[in-house]
DNA sequence: GATAACTCAAACATTGATGTTCAAGTTGCA
DNA sequence: TGCAACTTGAACATCAATGTTTGAGTTATC
């Protein structure tokens, strides 16, 4: 679940706890942007030394650890907020709206994480809004309201396909926010909707 | 329309040109997969030694001008098969099936390119194939075929982005290249269908 | 079969990022 | 106020990948 050792509860002085919060703010936002982007540039970002940046996390894994716990943290509080009880539709809505919120601000840190962490690591983490969305999917189709005639794998890796070229999309300036929420739940509805007989 | 400059017809040994082309096949197939290969990676896979490579590369900039070059001419090839006459549906399965099949065995490639070649050569690059695409996409709007209630350059980079993931998706070897070619159609067509009024 | 073209391993130079050390300067906090 | 905690730039060590050079060995081609 966690992918950094907890901090042993040394009582930090305040402006160092500020700066390493600063550190992972700014490494969540570049990485988004550019999963190889550097130590040098994050530290740049943080409004902080280089030096400093080595101060709180020992290398560029236990940083990336600690945003992706932090992003983990964030991430499961807002989709558990989701209530997965309802309309299929209306509940699949619900759940790309929080996901996408997620994926625009995290961007391609998954692909930096990938590159600097245990595989096992991350695909534990990645485990749970999966098994959401399996959960969820399983439930439209016996239900009948989604199509049941493609693998159920290709459906959650497509439906993540879309999210994150809606954010690679967004950050070239082609769309707003806002409007790629939109597009992503029609297309994504388009995708599960059972064929009508043609 | 050519990224790499063309070599001055020097008439060079027929085993350095077999090499030269193993090298560029090697890049393929590695550069596929893993846009981060290196050139040690590369010149082994080819069979070749590290300064081999350099000698018929100068860098790796080269390199992969060069390979995008081939793999370029060999979409344009296939690609210009297709034809774009007849009913948008039909033509839209076949390109996709081309596209399937070129997306497949060039994966990663387009990221390796965008590392190290300008952008604007690569821009210009995947220009002629999208404005394929958009095309046959306004054809078939026009027609009533498609649905035109979202902008296009999203329906294109979902198409993009289906097809890519479907790459990795194969990669990671949760389906065969037919049966992600068969999905790839479903999904699409399902995308860009004229919503059925609900 | 002579020769120019080509290959290749080993060894070196360079570059850019990571990580470390130090000594001097600030600042939160008791 | 005073001190430990914290920050910082500069300088250094390391590592991996990129390129380069050399010199000896193959081989296609004339």
């Amino acid at each position: 679940m966690c992918v950094a050792t907890p901090e042993p509860n040394t009582t930090k002085r305040a402006d160092a706890r500020m700066n390493a919060a600063a550190i992972v703010d700014a490494a969540t936002r570049l990485l988004a942007r550019d999963p190889d982007a550097s130590l040098a540039d994050i530290a740049r970002e943080a409004g902080v030394g280089r030096v400093t940046l080595y101060g709180h996390f020992d290398s560029r894994a236990t940083l990336i650890a600690a945003v992706v716990d932090a992003a983990m943290a964030r991430a499961e509080s807002e989709l558990s907020d989701v209530d997965l009880d309802g309309e299929p539709v209306e509940v699949m809505r619900r759940l790309l709206a929080a996901s996408w919120r997620l994926t625009h601000r995290h961007g391609a840190l998954v692909q930096a994480a990938e590159k600097s962490l245990s595989s096992e690591d991350l695909h534990e983490a990645h485990l749970e809004p999966i098994a959401r969305m399996r959960t969820l999917l399983e439930r439209g189709r016996s239900a009948g309201r989604f199509r049941d005639d493609m693998p159920l794998a290709w459906q959650i890796t497509t439906i993540q396909d879309i999210l994150h070229g809606a954010s690679r999309a967004v950050y070239r300036g082609e769309h707003t926010p806002d409007v790629a929420g939109e597009l992503i739940e029609a297309t994504v509805l388009a995708v599960l909707a059972p064929p009508t007989g043609e």
